[in-house]
DNA sequence: CGCCAGGCTTCTA
DNA sequence: TAGAAGCATGGC
């Protein structure tokens, strides 16, 4: 991985990161695609600008010291997805699936935004979760250059329901205030959550109204840090029974990466497999 | 039109 | 401890 500075963007130096299969794997719902090779979204208050080339990224909207200081963590940069495939290439299902997957990341997301986020993808679609969310952003967020933040517990806590009526969300409102308010009591205290261990983190995260195992694990891969989260949603579910034949994951060893692992696998349900269980319903 | 969506809470037995 | 209903809304 070699980064260099340019002027007016950041090149990210790698083949290890595939902007459209980072997007659309399901742990983000803030980035839309521009055209082919283009990626466009907010996070941490910046609105950001992505463009695939042959040899790595080309990343737009952030300065220097913003890079290091945010966004070279929110893209893992840090980590070194080589060495983790080298270890799951182990396993026998995943060493067939890895070519399909490579190239995803795991984003390292706002807590705050990645666990309000996921309250709201419960029982929910893709499309219509991003919808919600943006309109979440729209009506509470701050504006930025570009478009809207993703709104501050702060913000959201003195909310009703009625109040979130216009984000469409049906039930899940009384779950986002529920959230805003435990947040800013510090009864949810994210920096304490991240020194936890997974099992306690996880209960933590579960005292929150609207926050089960499956919205916890999400929160945890995807906005605390946690990579061995294993979230099991319908399509996990069914990836296990199929092609490991087991209904947990606890007895399969990911070496510490079962949220990699996990994203992998969901990446190949929701593209691939999608269209086998399309077909075999007809 | 009907089924179902990266589930969770509550109620029942 | 397990199973099912109810939840709001709209994508397909």
């Amino acid at each position: 991985m070699n980064i260099k500075i340019n002027k007016n963007s950041i090149f990210i130096n790698t083949d290890r990161f595939n902007i459209q299969k980072t997007f659309e794997c399901g742990q983000c719902f803030r980035f839309n695609k521009i055209d082919d090779n283009t990626y466009q979204g907010i996070a941490y208050n910046k609105l950001l600008t992505l463009v695939q080339k042959d040899d790595g990224v080309e990343l737009y909207g952030v300065t220097e010291n913003e890079f290091y200081n945010t966004f070279f963590d929110y893209f893992d940069l840090g980590r070194d997805y080589d060495k983790v495939d080298a270890l799951l290439q182990t396993d026998p299902v995943l060493c067939n699936i890895i070519p399909h997957s490579k190239g995803i990341r795991i984003l390292n997301q706002h807590p705050f935004e990645t666990l309000v986020s996921f309250i709201i993808s419960a029982s929910n679609n893709i499309p219509r979760i991003k919808k919600i969310i943006n309109s979440l952003c729209e009506n509470f967020g701050e504006q930025i250059t570009g478009g809207f933040a993703f709104p501050t517990p702060e913000v959201l806590a003195t909310k009703s329901t009625e109040d979130l009526a216009v984000i469409k969300a049906g039930f899940r409102d009384k779950y986002i205030i529920d959230c805003a308010k435990k947040v800013v009591s510090g009864q949810i205290d994210f920096k304490k959550i991240k020194s936890l261990n997974i099992n306690s983190a996880r209960e933590q995260l579960k005292t929150v109204n609207g926050v089960g195992d499956k919205v916890a694990d999400c929160a945890l891969l995807f906005g605390l840090g946690f990579c061995d989260s294993f979230p099991k949603d319908v399509w996990i579910k069914r990836i296990l029974k199929e092609y490991y034949g087991t209904d947990t994951e606890k007895e399969l060893n990911f070496y510490g990466y079962g949220g990699i692992a996990q994203q992998y696998l969901f990446y190949y349900a929701i593209t691939e497999e999608k269209k086998q269980y399309a077909l075999s319903k007809v």
